[in-house]
DNA sequence: AAATATTTTTAGTCTTGTCTAAATTTTAAT
DNA sequence: ATTAAAATTTAGACAAGACTAAAAATATTT
């Protein structure tokens, strides 16, 4: 078993290193959880006590296949209960991500089964995130930020890369929503800035925008 | 804002203080939380700093007006999650307590009025305990230990003492469940056992058994 | 009332998880 | 190849929450 905190950082270090294929870095890990590089050297250790990641002195680390399923578990008990606060409490997409921070380490694997089954067994979160397998196995949709979308190019919106509350509330006051189909119509190359049409309404995006928004491209 | 730890003490600290009207003393905290003496004294003295309970060397505790409203919420809590645990995630009412005892420190006001919601405001838990109101406020039905009724007295199963899950399984195994009606037959004297009538079965009744099961008397 | 038993508190220690400050190693720049 | 900068680790400290053993206070017997 682990405590809430050696699993916080199991599942900062997973999502740390599924870009890169090297270690992950002391500050990288010290910097997501919004603690001291000399605190994450502590618990590295540990954790590398346990073998669930391998860790040599100034390397970084990476997860072993028990780290990295243990990891997955907890991210999809976090994500299974994103859907639930959504779909059955009434809660906003950008109300969810810190009841759920709390909610993924409650421990009952018969709890979060029926919460799974309750929800009909859902494969993606509030944010368009994949949900994982009980075998820790998370498929990944391919993808692609808005912004790198052609003129003319149409997709429909699948994901958000930030999920804090103020860009899923703007999306929410400019009606944008997962699921819709998204065309770009204009495209300014000085601020990278476009004009989309999304449920029959123009409306103009900024660069920061098109680089937080997931499109699935039709073809 | 208390921590799980102080949470559970607070909690202790209300059930053992509802019955006497004097102090609770530091072994019967500690006995309840399976702790040990000299650790009471040493969050005791946290919480009266925290004004949630006073304090006097070798006297014991009581709860402030504001000790007894966090109490009561975290009972609440624990309750209504019980409740849902019970009616939308196909759990045993023996199978609750451990899963409720974690769920119950989930910081969410807007959580837990939402569950209240979906079950549609219980006013009693799986095992026949009152739930408080948002403002701490738990009313107390009156109700009998099986025990204590005579011969041909009836009434209505409405909680249980002792909630452990051996007692509970052994209730399922006779068929005995909440709301049912019960009639006593039939009691013994010499080892205060007895034989009642219930659905409609005449099952005997040790006395251990009549002592942790309530009865709502029918007039 | 004195002696004994029980309860409670104090003193000192331990573990977990965090921090700051200093030392060390690695990386980048001259 | 040095030197400077950045990243990382070590050393030492602290708070929370628990424990053991010993001291002190209260309660119970005789
Ligand atoms: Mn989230
Ligand atoms: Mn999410
Ligand atoms: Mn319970
Ligand atoms: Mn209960």
């Amino acid at each position: 078993m682990f405590t809430s905190s050696e699993e916080n950082y199991l599942k900062a270090i997973f999502h740390l290193g599924i870009t890169s294929n090297k270690g992950v870095s002391t500050n990288a890990i010290a910097k997501s959880l919004h603690t001291k590089a000399s605190s994450v050297t502590d618990m590295i250790k540990k954790l590398a006590d346990k073998k669930v990641l391998v860790y040599k002195k100034y390397q970084g680390v990476s997860l072993t296949s028990e780290g990295k399923k243990t990891a997955a578990n907890i991210i999809r008990k976090h994500r299974l209960w994103e859907v639930f606060l959504v779909e059955k409490l009434n809660f906003n997409w950008d109300e969810v991500h810190d009841v759920a921070e709390q909610l993924e380490h409650i421990k009952s694997p018969k709890l979060i089964n029926e919460i799974d089954a309750l929800l009909g067994f859902p494969k993606y979160d509030p944010h368009g995130d994949p949900i994982p397998d009980k075998e820790g196995n998370l498929d990944q949709i391919e993808k692609s930020l808005l912004s790198t979308l052609a003129i003319n190019e149409f997709g429909i919106c699948v994901g958000v890369h930030d999920s804090s509350s103020t860009f899923l509330q703007f999306l929410d006051k400019q009606k944008i929503a997962l699921g819709q189909e998204i065309i770009v119509v204009e495209k300014e190359d000085f601020d990278g800035s476009m004009v989309v049409e999304i449920n029959k309404n123009k409306i103009s995006i900024s660069n920061k925008i098109a680089n937080n928004l997931y499109i699935k491209k039709s073809q």
